[in-house]
DNA sequence: TGACAAAATAGAAAGTGTTTTTATATTTAA
DNA sequence: TTAAATATAAAAACACTTTCTATTTTGTCA
């Protein structure tokens, strides 16, 4: 089964109407590791469809990120990234070139004796500095 | 020495001039543990000061963040929070009603091997959940 | 296949939070 | 007290995101 057939699968499964648009969007994101914002996405895709809108961009993100397929990740405060990897993980963000970059170390953080009437239900490590190019810089 | 007098050399020690309004946003965020927004800082001052503007806000963040006395926080991707305290600390964030409360606890992370061509300067883990009160609904 | 209903799209407008601009006012140092 | 430097309010500009609506596309079923 190639991507593509994946890709067909996914969207059915959960009960999505398939248009290129969104195909396009979910094939990017699978293939990028760049963390991309919103913007990012319809630059990628604004060749293969000129007429895309950034509503379809965002209401696509949206479903993605309601059914679980794309997480929203709020490192960036200038804008949202997204991030199609679901399994555990962590992030590096340069603070010169704003790049984020993934950290698959796993962290045996327990939850803090101070958050014991809390929920918790996920961390997040968020790791900040210099990128190896800006470092050399 | 009071609490005043406290600011008042903070600002001049910074060769920051005098105003009022930065004198009551400094006072504001010495005492709350809320995290708040730009827009919280101006509805708390707007009492005090009706003629109070926006810029004026961002304007005094921006010198405070510059300066190192405050710290923006990237945990809520909807709006900028800032943190006057510069201890190392952590966050947790409910998922429910966006709140931000501090994590008080020391957590030895090591840097990854992953990282090691990078310029690691900080981490920060953000925890997040349904806190006590939103937990109960 | 063709017709239909439901859902998605493009494009524009509106909404939010943030930054910039400008004329005026205040602060500070001389 | 005066003058220069800086901060202010108010409005406009800006960037990112969401909403609106007319039109098009999709999936379903005859
Ligand atoms: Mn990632
Ligand atoms: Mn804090
Ligand atoms: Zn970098
Ligand atoms: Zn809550």
């Amino acid at each position: 089964m190639n991507e593509l057939q994946k890709r067909l699968e996914t969207y059915k499964r959960l009960g999505l109407k398939l248009t290129p648009q969104r195909l396009a969007i979910l094939e990017y994101l699978e293939n990028t590791r760049e963390h991309p914002s919103a913007e990012d996405i319809y630059n990628a895709l604004k060749d293969r469809f000129p007429s895309m809108s950034f509503a379809t961009v965002y209401n696509t993100l949206e479903v993605l990120i309601e059914k679980g397929l794309v997480k929203e990740l709020s490192i960036d405060s200038s804008k949202k990234r997204f991030d199609p990897f679901l399994h555990s993980h962590h992030h590096f963000i340069c603070k010169q070139c704003g790049k984020i970059f993934d950290v698959e170390r796993n962290f045996d953080i327990l939850i803090p004796e101070e958050l014991k009437e809390f929920e918790v239900s996920d961390f997040q490590v968020v790791f900040s500095g210099l990128c190896p190019t800006c470092k050399k810089k």
